[in-house]
DNA sequence: GTCTATAACTCGATAGAC
DNA sequence: GTCTATCGAGTTATAGAC
């Protein structure tokens, strides 16, 4: 049997679209089930209870988050390069998975402060070596002078935001679903070179 | 009596801080009681029930939300100059409101599409005004060429990210409470100056 | 492992005294 | 207007048959 055939894999497959979409809160054991296609008492057979189910895909979907990015953060590209990387890997992410930055940020919020480091505990992603390449661009005149964390701050907003805001962006707009698309589309290549026409000198 | 003294202006206050702290699925009438001092059936006398509650708040909130963004977007002040008031404003207000934005974006995006439209169906905000503006600057050469949508979007997403993203970016970069605020009133100038970068010739 | 049935509990809402 | 007491629907979680 193929692993996603198996219950435990179904389970987790639709425990993770579900509780992106309703939040811990609003999401149901039996929302669960359905889209399973099995019935609650297997999800409790499976993992003990709604805190736990949660937890797990919770856990796994905010490492996988923040993976991605430290894999960029890390790598060995110029600076430009590594802006124009991320931005275009990650709005393409997003636009795979749009829920869930809003997932784990409204998540994050109802929990003590330091719930994200006990959930990083193993492998806490950090952006030092970005932060330094920043700052060496900076000291070597070759960008104009800006604090790392403004930047990075900054440039992660730019590729996540308008997936948050789609509804809000979407009617004040008035944009129907493919234009959206479009716009977001064209982000993967505007919003990096934006960051650049502002730095560069 | 002071207004903000009556019950009602007790429960209104009160909702307001719950629902905009867990949302509408994670409130209960309880907390809201509790965080206004009396108890639950006082809240069934004045608002028919929980969803009429947080409807009342809601619609205040988005459109308070909007009104502030709209006078600016609206206001008779040259382009790089409107950037700047923009931002300032706005970081401003949700240094005061942060959990305002995240609350909105979580609760559009559990609900169909065109609520967002039932919802400003008397005063839809549009930034009609501040599209031409850029596109003019745009004709005469005063910026380079860029697509509004995309310039707005970059701004608000600036502007409001950081604050949804706060408990991630507080452990990822590894700063205290103080830090983040600091670095928040310095992105009152610091985004402004930024997207201008970005954008002049 | 998977199901049905149901216990145990939470929470929104109402009844009725003051 | 405000309170206490309680009902009843909806949900999580468990028991027990297969």
């Amino acid at each position: 049997m193929k692993k996603d055939d198996s219950t435990e894999e179904k389970i987790l497959a639709a425990a993770r679209k579900v509780f992106t979409a309703k939040g811990m809160a609003g999401a149901r054991m039996q929302d669960i089930a359905d889209e399973a296609g099995i019935n609650k008492a297997l999800l409790h057979y499976y993992f003990r209870n709604k805190e736990q189910l949660f937890e797990n895909i919770f856990k796994k979907l905010s490492q996988g988050f923040w993976q991605q990015i430290s894999q960029v953060f890390d790598s060995e590209e110029a600076l430009f390069k590594k802006i124009e990387s991320f931005c275009s890997m990650y709005i393409e992410k997003v636009i795979h998975n749009p829920y869930i930055p809003l997932f784990i940020m409204h998540e994050l919020n109802q929990r003590p402060v330091n719930f994200v480091k006990k959930m990083f505990n193993d492998n806490p992603p950090n952006p030092n070596r970005l932060v330094m390449q920043i700052q060496a661009e900076v000291k070597a005149g070759n960008i104009r002078p800006i604090a790392p964390q403004q930047l990075i701050m900054n440039m992660i907003s730019m590729c996540v935001l308008p997936f948050i805001g789609k509804p809000m962006f979407m009617s004040v707009m008035n944009v129907d679903e493919k234009t959206f698309n479009d716009l977001m589309q064209k982000r993967k290549t505007e919003v990096p070179e934006f960051i650049i026409n502002s730095i560069k000198k």
